[in-house]
DNA sequence: CCGAGGTTGTTAAATGTTGTACAATATGAT
DNA sequence: ATCATATTGTACAACATTTAACAACCTCGG
């Protein structure tokens, strides 16, 4: 998914006498537009930074989840709830990341339904051999670039509004 | 895009003797997380909110930037870094939004390689009517959960990101 | 126990994206 | 002018994602 904006060039025209739309301001404006330039340049990075370990960013995504759960698995439904994917997507990104060696699929004891997706032995030799370049990627071109104060200070904007959007999403 | 994170699992166990990993302290980590998740339900809600209006993100930003261009066109290549796409991608999506009245392709006076994409009347009508639909979703989601001065703070801090991010882009 | 209705994960087909190669055209040094 | 080099947009093929349909399985009220 990708972008947005609010119009420069279409909110100069009213149509009077509607519903007032609420245009963002000068500085509202340049805000918003840094946050999208920031999130999409920095994700084209990283990504960019992550093909020498022949890894998709979708990829690495799966490793940090598996690689952070208890067992290293997750169930398939989980995971794609976890990471924002349609359950069909999943299982496609699983199959390839089976053949590839760094995933495998296990039968799920109490639900015969239900699959686990499980990180190989390879799958987390890739994780620890990746991670590393990968956090330093995301102190050069991100946290680096901030004082602290300024972490602790978004951190604290920028929490309520995860958490807003998480709740949106979980009753959708 | 997507993903990335910066390995709690992973972290912990050190192979010894090699050069340092400067992992993310737990506040790094946080605020690192927190702009992940912000941007990509953020992303992932605006997309959901266009839907009604048919139209997927990445129709809504050509809108967007041909909507804002002078006599609203722009060529093919230019049109696609702004939007940070592959040539290929854009040359699809702009056939795909020419069929549905939203474009057309006019050739360029001065270089006869080059062709302009081209807001037609429908496509600069359709953006008059979801545009302010797309700003209330960014107000009610993101700008006005933040106090001005957060906004003022915010903005000081990610204007140089972006910079630093997109000269990286341009000599890539 | 039965069956209606929900959930799980996969699949096929349609659609979208990426990477490479290409023809047409421009540009600039000589 | 001429040629080597670069740029523009498209086309094809390989790959990825979405959509809708599905079989297998759980759950729970009766």
């Amino acid at each position: 998914m990708d972008m947005h904006s609010t119009e420069t060039a279409v909110s100069s025209s009213h149509p009077r006498g509607e519903e007032e739309t609420p245009w963002l301001s000068a500085r509202e404006q340049q805000f918003w537009r840094a946050h999208l330039e920031v999130s999409r340049l920095l994700d084209y990075q990283l990504g960019r930074e992550l093909q020498p370990h022949n890894l998709a960013s979708n990829d690495y995504e799966i490793l940090v989840v598996l690689s952070e759960s208890p067992d290293r698995r997750m169930r398939m439904t989980d995971l794609a709830t976890a990471t924002l994917q349609s359950k069909s997507r999943l299982s496609h990104q699983i199959t390839r990341m089976e053949n590839a060696g760094l995933v495998l699929r296990q039968d799920c004891p109490g639900d015969r339904r239900g699959l686990y997706a499980h990180l190989t032995e390879q799958g987390w030799e890739t994780m620890q051999k990746v991670a590393p370049d990968h956090v330093r990627s995301v102190r050069h071109h991100f946290i680096d670039r901030f004082t602290p104060e300024q972490i602790d200070a978004m951190y604290a904007a920028l929490a309520p509004v995860a958490e807003h959007l998480r709740a949106l999403r979980g009753r959708a």
